[in-house]
RNA sequence: GGCCCGGUAGUUCAGUUGGUUAGAACGCUAGCCUGUCACGCUAGAGGUCGUCGGUUCGAGCCCGAUCCGGGUCGCCA
């Protein structure tokens, strides 16, 4: 290197014009005009323009070999430029170069280095370096830092101490799958990565620690989708005597202050709690988007009686029938759309689905009523308010929750096809009173609805050993625009009450002990009242950047299958690692 | 594990009923060009049609299997 930096290729402006700078940066294109050279160069501030005249000879034919990607170093002055570029930050001045060097020649790249690509994301993620070098993914991570950055000052301020738990892990066998490393040390053991720092944080509580933070790295071994990959970073947080109310004004006031200062969003505090039960009943999610509104309409008492079998069968197995309706909106769905729109909900589960569209000219169409009587004809139109111009979906199922959640799915495919989200004001509220326990078909046993540790409601203990599924949790979401964006609850501080909560899981004393015996031991000597809370912060990001994948949010993201295709791992190791740690590989024979 | 969509030049795509030498744009290479900034002009190179097998006189196209990618359901305390 033989020059040194003097100013970066994005902030250099006229009241520079005279000076003598250093650039350094990456070739974005040469145009050779024959007797003038541009080269616009490109850090990670921006771009700006150099100029080679043929004045200089050598200078020029060296120019003139800069091809897109190569790493030089550039010497000269600021200029005003004759044409200015407006469409460019730096577009008023140029660069006439004096002097230049060549750090580093590149290959044609695989891709073009250019904002709009249309590109494979394979292709992308196998040369991630090279898509990070533009500008709109590059901006997502210098986002990242600054927020990451004010997130740290912040709970600073509030005298949260940073705290880093292991990563190396004891596996517990509650909640999602593990990523395990073998252990060399203890052959056939293995350490589990975290999947959240849970009963670290906890244990940092009974140490003492008051106030904890972590920007933290979890792992969960389970399959992708858009907004969720197997390794992420939650901002975590624990509070000692603390309640509900002290860590959602915490929490809060965080999110506040981030939505103004990054993002010039005004919230008003404090946010709306709305009951889980109130959800699922009112909107069909646990997590839903009030964007929009469109209650679902139920309409078993209407139905009571009816002989239409699919709604009867429905009732009569203690399920539900449930209307979602889409106001003004007859003409948005011919049969071909209400078709496609059938055949999405089957992709979540749904039986079927029927409607009723009155249109503005007067039609009446309606794949159901002709299977009900007058009464129940009138009372569901009159129920779901319905008028000319709307139609009124209806979905039924044996199971009530299944109903509930088809219908929200319903109600969020509607507003997807109406556009009722866009230009919206966010929807930001607590989602609160989850139940304690869910049954686990799969398991075939009782589960914690967020995790054993979370304490129960006080007035619900009377049903520990009665009626577990009745007991509410005090455990909170926050969400946003439809989305999980982070959870918490406050944790049981008391050995007796623990114990109890892993009996009705169907935990035995034995597995107790052996997984969370730590855990248990240390609440013998002295536990504060505490709870927490932590951010997804990925996806937080994402929805805050508007990217359509997390992928967007993290530097070297997994493909679907948690393959990574930049470094192809995981990867198969050396028998030497493998002999070391006491592990041989069984290769399963591929049935033909 | 299930379902849906995709795979043709470096990239994005087109490719008729199965029929001669598989095309376009951008990119790339070479030459020319004094104010470009999506520079322009001229010429050129570049293909295992994801892979394997089958049907056929003949397959990018039809059939089967398989691999890879995206999405989704299950799963994600």
């Amino acid at each position: 290197m033989k020059y040194k930096r003097t100013n970066y290729c994005g902030k250099i402006f006229s009241k520079h014009i005279g000076k003598k700078v250093t650039v350094c940066g990456w070739v974005v294109k040469q145009r050779n005009l024959g007797h003038l050279i541009f080269v616009d160069l490109r850090d990670i501030t921006g771009i700006v323009q150099l100029n080679f005249s043929k004045k200089d000879i050598s200078l020029f034919e060296k120019a003139s070999l800069l091809k897109s990607e190569f790493v030089i170093i550039a010497v000269g002055k600021v200029m005003e430029r004759s044409n200015k570029n407006k469409n460019l930050l730096t577009g008023n001045i140029e660069i006439k170069v004096s002097k230049l060097e060549i750090c580093s020649k590149a290959e044609t790249t695989p891709f073009e280095i250019v904002q709009k690509l249309n590109v494979k994301e394979e292709l992308r993620l196998q040369y991630r370096y090279l898509d990070l070098r533009r500008k709109n993914l590059a901006e997502n991570f210098i986002m990242r830092h600054k927020i990451l950055k004010f997130t740290r000052e912040h709970f600073d301020k509030y005298g949260f101490f940073e705290i880093e738990t292991p990563v190396l892990t004891k596996s517990t066998i509650e909640g999602a799958r593990d990523y395990l490393v073998p252990s060399r040390v203890f052959p056939g053991k293995f350490f589990a990565l975290p999947q959240s720092p849970q009963l670290y944080k906890q244990l940092a509580m009974i140490a003492g620690f008051d106030r904890y933070i972590q920007i933290a790295k979890c792992f969960r071994d389970e399959d992708l989708r858009s907004d969720r990959q197997p390794e992420f970073t939650q901002i975590d947080l624990e509070m000692s005597f603390a309640d509900e109310e002290d860590i959602m004004t915490v929490v809060e006031n965080f999110i506040k202050k981030l939505f103004k200062k990054f993002f010039s969003k005004t919230i008003k505090l404090p946010l709306r709690k709305i009951s889980y039960d109130e959800c699922i009943e009112k909107y069909g999610s646990d997590k839903p988007d009030l964007r929009y509104e469109m209650k679902l309409i139920h309409l078993d008492d209407e139905l009571s009686d009816t002989n239409f079998k699919i709604f009867k069968d429905a009732i009569n197995s203690g399920g539900s029938v449930v209307g979602v309706k889409a106001e003004n909106a007859a003409k948005s769905f011919s049969r071909k759309e209400i078709e496609k729109l059938s055949e999405k909900l089957k992709t979540y589960g749904a039986k079927g689905l029927v409607f009723t569209k009155l249109d503005k000219d007067g039609t009446v169409s309606s794949s159901f009523e002709k299977f009900l009587s007058q009464d129940e004809k009138i009372s569901i139109r009159k129920k779901a308010f319905i008028k000319s111009g709307d139609i009124l979906f209806v979905v039924a199922d044996k199971v009530r929750l299944n109903c509930f959640y088809t219908a929200g799915n319903l109600r969020f495919e509607i507003a997807k096809k109406l556009k009722l989200l866009e230009n919206k004001a966010d929807s930001l509220f607590w989602v609160t009173d989850f139940p304690m326990f869910v049954y686990s078909e799969c398991e075939n046993r009782l589960v914690a609805a967020h995790h054993p540790f979370t304490a129960p409601q006080d007035e619900d203990l009377e049903f520990l050993e009665t009626y577990p599924e009745k007991i509410k949790a005090r455990a909170y979401d926050l969400v946003l625009n439809g989305n999980e964006i982070g959870g918490g609850s406050i944790r049981i501080n008391n050995i007796k009450l623990q114990m109890e909560i892993f009996k009705v899981l169907g935990i035995n004393k034995n597995e107790v002990e052996n997984r969370f015996g730590f855990l248990l031991n240390a609440l013998r000597f002295g536990t504060p009242p505490h709870g927490g809370f932590a951010f997804g912060f990925d996806r937080l990001l994402m929805i805050l950047l508007g990217c359509e994948s997390i992928k967007d949010v993290i530097f070297f993201p997994k493909a679907s299958n948690s393959f990574e295709l930049m470094s192809s791992s995981p990867s198969e190791v050396y028998k030497s690692q493998l002999k070391a740690l006491k592990i041989s590989v069984c290769h399963k024979n591929k049935k033909s």
